[in-house]
DNA sequence: CTCATATTTCAGCAATTACTGAAAATACTG
DNA sequence: CAGTATTTTCAGTAATTGCTGAAATATGAG
């Protein structure tokens, strides 16, 4: 387990985080009961001050359940019981972070024109951009919407849903409606 | 545009990469034409080897396409023509990098049971980990088959995708079928 | 093959980010 | 509300990461 806390730790420093706050959530993450500070600086030996700094990001990113235990004054947390939901919270939080700003500025850009003398090559990527961005973040938005099961059984179909929807695009117009699509076997169990 | 590019620095900053490295990628975006080491610091106001730096880890990440002029002996350098390209690539190099580590990881910690007393919880939560990331990055896999058309179709279905899988669901054993989910109207359209 | 032109590497410096211990603030108990 | 346990903040320092110019290496035209 000491090795699954390192190597999340390291992975951390390949998303936004940092290590120690990566260790620290793989080590609550890997614990059946909830931690205080205490615990997770004396088990990773990480100064009582690191931890909470380490601990507060966790929170600002909603990944932590706190507990207080009576007659203990102490802060104790745990993690969301369920992967799925951990990772539900990390696609939440990591749109906000990253791609809302994102967002923001090309829709600006596209305000702006008037003062630049509006390059037209740019500003088609811009619009291409947003509508790709657009699409991902309604459907990610969807997505959180289907319980866990629901989600399990669509990933499971993968892409021979795009069979199903074959069906469901009879009727639509037009001549491409079998068209190139390689489309979809349903894959060979990997679990 | 220069709002753009600075912008996309910071976001790089955000992902593993670094500020430089997202100013030129985006500038690259935003060109029209291929450009040469010279025109990017030039635009930039980065030095020679900053820039030269910076294409490699790009080229590392696939992301770039090297054009030859004739007659001129520098190289130059453009994005692939369409954003759904260039997003297929980011998840493709992403996941080698972030996920796949993680994955070996996951399975040798299930390996290297005996040596350890076999923590019974934290082995729950690999093996929860394990089986969530071996079906996301499965169904990635069957994404990235699938053509442009079809990705963008499926994604405008969103969650009322699952609407239909109700219907090729009918015949599964069970009173669940028509259980709790919130499934899903149409959403509406935000572009 | 030679020479001129491009690109890459790298050691040293700059800037940023991470971590610590001590002090301040907060919260609980009696 | 006094006293103590706990958490947070923060200035200073350590460690990491980013950037540069100069030197080394590579490439291509003639």
């Amino acid at each position: 387990m000491t090795t699954l806390v390192l190597h999340f730790g390291e992975m951390g420093s390949r998303w936004g985080i940092n290590r120690t706050v990566g260790q620290i959530y793989a080590f609550l993450v890997f614990s059946e009961d909830p931690k205080n500070a205490d615990h997770i600086g004396e088990a990773l030996g990480f100064s009582r001050s690191n931890v909470s700094m380490g601990l507060k990001e966790l929170q600002s990113w909603n990944l932590l359940r706190p507990h207080h235990q009576p007659g203990d004054r102490k802060e104790y947390f745990s993690v969301p019981e369920d992967a799925w939901e951990i990772a539900r919270i990390l696609v939440r939080e990591r749109r906000q972070r990253e791609i809302d700003p994102t967002l923001s500025v090309l829709r600006d850009s596209k305000l702006a024109h008037g003062s630049e003398p509006t390059d037209q090559y740019a500003s088609g990527r811009v619009d291409e951009m947003l509508s790709l961005i657009e699409l991902v973040v309604g459907w990610t938005e969807d997505m959180q919407r289907l319980s866990e099961d629901d989600l399990r059984r669509l990933m499971k179909l993968g892409a021979s849903v795009n069979k199903v929807l074959e069906f469901s695009r009879r009727g639509r117009a037009g001549p491409s409606a079998d068209r190139s699509t390689p489309s979809a076997a349903p894959r060979e169990q990997d679990a």
